[in-house]
DNA sequence: GTGGTCTAGACCACC
DNA sequence: GTGGTCTAGACCACG
């Protein structure tokens, strides 16, 4: 079900969360699902059920998946849309980083070539984190 | 000379480095240059000299300053092709951020407004950092 | 596993590099190999975590060595090559001791030497710094 | 008469060594000839006289030039043989230098070359220090 | 005055 | 347990 890459530097946890907001996103987590329990996943994956865990958790703070005690986690009602009011959050990040590269010199057309491919794939999953 | 904000997240030997860059992107810092230093940068910031130094060593080692001992640091020649050169690198990573908010919903018109922001201004020098 | 002379001119952070070098030219650290944490070198040598750490970062710089935080330090896919590829660059350094040399009078015969048992021995382990 | 490239991280006196164990072994500077006072090399390359004179002692020491009190410094008797004789001890620092390349992968051909060249030129100057 | 190495000790995030 | 940042202070070589 998950995808981690133990030799990436991003963390586990964090690994997840994006994986599991992509789920969300892209419909393959409908609002009400339940999601794997943290010991399957844990088990499944061979990481510590601490760091899925602090996956849950992070998530279940953002608004996204709910906690039911003795059943497990499910998504929220209304998660597709509070995942895209978070990530309009992160657009200033995104501004910060647009900001330096073009202050760089990094020419805007090879930005703006990363922009077409983005939004002309439907979904793609493509994780080499590296540097 | 350089702004620091001890708050952020971005370690301060990393904030120093992107100024330099700036600095020497921007020509505020010419080819040749020396630059401030180690214990000057410390005693004005009121940081730790090691961790100016950090800083300078990490440039050093990129090619973009150079320590001449007894002496100083002095930008480069070439720095600047070398830093523009860099930075297209860093283009896979922003590939993977953009690529990562598309599939999460982001419009692509957020994004292009940003685009339109940090190639409108010459010089754009908005530090909040959050993440 | 390290062996450092603490009376070399040589920094302690600079042999424990050429140290890891070799032994990834040598084979004694295959690629993916895990190295030795920080504070396990740190202790086993007496020597302060943070130089040891310089050594890894700094290997980390140049791509043979890549860090995963929580987990420790991998050799690098493709370090060997890397390496190679690196000292290959020395070479210049190089040319400027034997050109000074040649200039002052030490005969070819005795360098001639020296090449010779440098490529007869598969590895040799001298370590007598003088400068 | 000398010289020095103040960009160089080779200190300056280390340059004027070298400058003058040149000229003595090319015979530039022979027995008994007295070499530039310290003042006016200092004036001339606008090098502070204290770096001039550490030069001057280290030679002294060497024995290859000698200090006459009220006169100036004069090439020693022998000089040339000291020299090369000093030279010789060097070739350990060589032989850790070649050990390690050869250790590292470097083609022993890429020396060899390099030993070609040196032998060739009767005299070679270039003195372009990086890295 | 310049750069540079090292130590000792604190504190953080991640697993 | 892992890596990583920062501080304070000492000490060295070079100009």
């Amino acid at each position: 079900m998950f995808q981690i890459d133990s030799m990436s530097r991003t963390p586990i946890y964090e690994q997840l969360i994006d994986q599991l907001e992509k789920m969300i996103a892209s419909g393959a987590l409908s609002e009400g699902d339940q999601i794997p329990s943290v010991r399957a996943t844990s088990t499944e994956l061979g990481i510590n059920p601490v760091t899925i865990l602090k996956s849950y958790t992070e998530l279940d703070g953002r608004g996204l998946i709910r906690a039911v005690p003795g059943r497990g986690y499910f998504v929220c009602e209304g998660a597709k849309e509070i995942l895209t009011e978070n990530k309009m959050k992160d657009l200033g990040e995104l501004s910060r980083i647009i900001g330096g590269m073009a202050s760089l010199g990094v020419p805007r057309e090879a930005i703006e070539e990363i922009l077409d491919e983005a939004y002309r794939d439907p979904m793609q999953g493509k994780e080499s984190d590296d540097k």
